[in-house]
DNA sequence: CGAAATTATCTCAGCGCTAACATAAACTCT
DNA sequence: AGAGTTTATGTTAGCGCTGAGATAATTTCG
């Protein structure tokens, strides 16, 4: 009943020909006559024969697995940039597999190691933030590889991403052009979020260009959550600072912001203005959509893999992808 | 400088053994002397040595890969069974390797071959619903197989999830037992996401336990989230329903509900009442958290893993885990 | 028309590991 | 003390595929 799986013996033997002859129609490489592909692609199908990727990478040493590493699965942002690499390798033989860091460059390093033993043709990870030993992997294999996310620094092989101190900057620029001067700042932890650190600074630039500096800050010890955005505005606010309007270090804190505002009667944008970060569904389903920056975690994603496989070599130059961001005007600033 | 990659034949050499002990002292199989060990490991330390899983999957006819099948990464609960996954083999050798099947069964079925195609040690998919194929590619690879969400049928190997049956039948209890007499509905498209359908299933049956029906119903065409449940609410509301309470097919739509009601300045729970389901942090971090029920998504995940790895076989008797719900009783409904 | 170039196919070694079996040394037991 | 058992290690043959080079059949061209 349950006989063994087919190989390219198998098929070999079906169609009549080598089973190299078979390999190379499988993988649409070198000459085959056209009488002689149909034959074996008939074979494949009658037999329904499936090529053993492990044998393949083995003797390719090269295998159609793309190493992905996140830092994390919890918020949002990072399934969506998943969900852009899946969907450019939906229609090849390419198959993702997923590490994740918790933001921890180590557990990057051990989990870099784990992946490289699959032999990947590439590896896609996040920020430029490595350890040395990861770094070394990195270069030393050869592979292609994407760096997710942030584009401010200098990549190995390629960056994806955007600007985050471009986009902290904005976001202080259209609070300014919108006459508010007393803007404040709530973030979360930075330790393990680098690029809201980087929005912040490229925040605090652009107020300085009006002659500014933050108002008031408030930076949350642990991860962005709505929650975190709420129980932190509630801690600004407590704390006497007078503030006209709020950048938060992302959506979540910005969306937990609004539900203070809601809970504490303070009408939005009229005594306090928000804007966020991300561009996120939730913030746009708020009575009043959130103002916020739209980062395409989506695109950043799906263009990262497709680069990827476009050409098996790295440039001569590290090569950078700014994905780009866009203001989305909303109705809380 | 870009020497070759050691392999297994480097680390004999040095350790003055034969390939076989290494491989033996590697995965912890046989006997080994002690002495004998501490000099492999020595040598793999020294080398830097990561063994070739390729190499390894072609022996054994079986590799370290979970595979895993989420229908949706858009949706936030998948990412969350993918960190308790995750989580599970985080200090195990096994990676997992993911595909998103967009809930469309054909595709299940052509990732799941691509995915046997790496002979993985084990499968997790999502729900009891295949095509005839699939259901014949799963069990014949006589590999363990986990149906996730779902325990309302009867799996292959194991199930681990809850009774969204039982899910639906609380929430309507619920409202009941508070004293709610003219419940609505309000749900999305149940052609992709089977398992909303089973939680209205139960609700409605729930309500006739107590002599009701629903008082309105809406669906909203289309995915489920906040916006959906935004629009959707306004509609149901429109019809000149007349309902006290409504039950959302999840979080996303009930916090959407939750919006639309901010917004025409209707009281909650006074005027109407929202109830969700998952238990979102989103739900619980709006001005009054949402009364929904828990679904342990982290923990499906965990656990489905764990079971996975503690036996190579499957069970004599298809298994199925529970992992359970809770109401949270929130504050509106 | 024969040599060179092109096209289509085959042969064969080997990728790095593991499974199965063989062997050797050290114990245990009667 | 010899047979049987246990422990520790070695030997060997692939797993199923791909890459390099060999070979054969066909076309091109001076």
């Amino acid at each position: 009943m349950q006989r063994e799986a087919p190989t390219l013996a198998h098929v070999a033997r079906l169609a009549a020909v080598s089973e190299n002859t078979v390999s190379r129609v499988i993988r649409n490489k070198g000459p085959i006559a056209e009488e002689t592909r149909k034959r074996v692609i008939e074979a494949i199908d009658s037999l329904g024969y499936v090529p053993n990727r492990a044998a393949g990478a083995l003797a390719s040493s090269s295998s159609l697995i793309i190493g992905v590493l996140l830092p994390s699965l919890s918020n949002i942002v990072f399934p969506e940039v998943l969900r852009g690499i899946h969907a450019a390798l939906a229609d090849t033989p390419y198959q993702a597999m997923i590490g994740v860091t918790d933001y921890d460059l180590l557990q990057e390093q051990k989990l870099l190691g784990s992946l490289l033993a699959w032999q990947p043709a590439a590896i896609v990870t996040t920020g430029f933030d490595h350890t040395d030993a990861s770094r070394r992997m990195l270069e030393q294999s050869g592979i292609r590889i994407a760096e997710l996310m942030d584009i401010d620094d200098r990549p190995i092989d390629i960056a994806v991403g955007l600007s985050h101190r471009g986009a902290g900057r904005e976001s202080a620029r259209h609070l300014v052009a919108r006459g508010y001067r007393r803007i404040g700042y709530v973030g979360h932890d930075w330790s393990a979020d680098r690029r809201a650190h980087f929005r912040y600074e490229g925040f605090r630039q652009g107020l300085q260009e009006a002659g500014l500096s933050p108002a008031a800050e408030f930076r949350f010890e642990g991860a962005s959550s709505t929650m975190a955005g709420r129980e932190a505005l509630a801690q600004l606010l407590g704390r006497g600072g007078d503030v006209d309007a709020v950048v938060f270090s992302n959506d979540d804190m910005a969306v937990g912001g609004f539900m203070h505002c809601l809970g504490a009667g303070l009408a939005i944008p009229e005594r306090l203005a928000l804007f966020g970060f991300n561009g996120l569904d939730i913030g746009q389903a708020l009575p009043r959509p959130l103002s916020t920056i739209r980062s395409n975690r989506f695109l950043i994603g799906r263009t990262a893999a497709e680069k990827l496989l476009e050409a098996r070599e790295r440039p001569a130059e590290p090569q950078i992808i700014d994905t780009g961001f866009e203001i989305v005007e909303g109705a809380t600033a």
